[in-house]
DNA sequence: TTGGACTGTTACAGAACCGTCGCATAGGCT
DNA sequence: AGCCTATGCGACGGTTCTGTAACAGTCCAA
């Protein structure tokens, strides 16, 4: 992972039109993104810049993308890097040579850039927990995902499930206010009907817990926004 | 989003003298214009260029404007573009399919171009809220959107929703004047009915909040036209 | 089965905010 | 100057939003 939980991706794509786009919205959503144009570059950037993820376009001069993936996926140091592929052609064919390649998953052009952040996202929750050494930090707030610990001025802090993801998610992008809508997409998942009450009960809640030890409060309510930490 | 934050609109209008002063306008106001003069084209243009936002007439030869708009709408990957739609009727009826059909936004003929340009940055808004780094400025006066904070020389300043979406408004244009009715439809949303006094008081509320620790008034009253920022 | 931990919903109180009014004042025109 | 209109501003009642406690249902382990 980048420093600061910034999360690194590296993007291949030849169409600069496309790959700007993508890249200004990866940028959005708190990615640190590394771009290059073909196959080639893409392979020499993976060493350099150890991606945490890479979003990889089929079709392209010279090594292709599904070239790129086989290679990446036959090297140990480079197999655990998830890859998300993106195909113009939506032959069911293609999406099985694609998976089958050892691409993590596979995105149909013309596709939502929406759609893609989450399936990113997705995948990089899926690789951290593996990921040793990840503590998110803010302020004497401390969060270690693979012990699902965290720690308030070097004290453990008990939180339920809920809590604890809910923490996550504040944490990854500290400053930045999340509606209840987009908590709920967030920490309970997408087509999951709750109250957005709910939200704010989980909110108490993990406001008692943060505090049960002392220490100010750091979650910040945004009247007719949302939350945010700090 | 287009390079350097340009945002790309589809512009589909049939009618040639129509488009072209709407192109010129959008361009002028730093939106990439594609333009389209029937439905098919547009069908094609969305995938090919994957604007950020499409307007969109209502009466076509072949492909209505209301066939497109529904059609767009139930493909996932464009759904969540924002259209608006132009047309000629005033008829409440045809507001009302025109928004059951899914456009986000509906404008009828004859608009103003301002309100037109004011409402696909609102949609724009509506959608990309995230926008990261994008920091608003304006002299010593600093909005962080997605923070949800306003500085005023490094000071924090605490705003209400209203006052908040008010100052994103007229900072998004520095200099312009804003009428009150204008304000009323950016800031509060259409199809809301208080009055425009209201806006005043609001103003002065901001007014307030950006003096609270000192520093000249920044908000400009034109008399008899509205209110500008600087 | 029992108990405990956790979750989602609801109700209610307090706080923050909103829209309107009335009046004072400033601006522009003759 | 004198008049008229537009604007600034304080006050007030009403509304909306948020924090919290209480409660019932679920799940799981012992």
């Amino acid at each position: 992972m980048g420093k600061g939980g910034q999360p690194k991706v590296l993007l291949v794509e030849d169409e600069p039109a496309q790959r700007t786009v993508l890249a200004y919205n990866l940028e959005a959503e708190g990615f640190a993104v590394t771009q290059a144009d073909n196959g080639e570059d893409a392979m020499l950037l993976v060493d350099e810049e150890e991606p945490d993820i890479i979003i990889l376009d089929w079709m392209m001069p010279k090594v292709s993308g599904i070239e790129v993936c086989r290679r990446l996926k036959m090297r140990p140091e480079t197999r655990g890097i998830p890859i998300i592929m993106l195909s113009a052609r939506a032959e069911e064919v293609d999406r099985i040579r694609g998976l089958e390649t050892g691409a993590d998953d596979y995105v149909v052009k013309p596709y939502s850039v929406l759609e893609l952040m989450a399936r990113a996202r997705a995948q990089l929750r899926r690789v951290r927990p593996s990921t040793a050494g990840v503590v998110l930090e803010h302020e004497d707030i401390r969060l270690d995902p693979e012990s699902h610990r965290v720690y308030r001025a070097d004290k453990v802090l008990k939180l339920g499930p809920t809590e604890f993801k809910l923490l996550v998610t504040l944490m990854e992008r500290p400053g930045r206010v999340f509606s209840r809508e987009q908590l709920l997409d967030l920490v309970w998942g997408r087509d999951i009907y709750v109250d957005t009450r709910t939200v704010d009960v989980h909110v108490g809640r993990l406001r008692k817990s943060l505090m049960s030890h002392g220490g100010a409060d750091p979650v910040r309510t945004v009247r007719g926004a949302g939350y945010s930490l700090g």
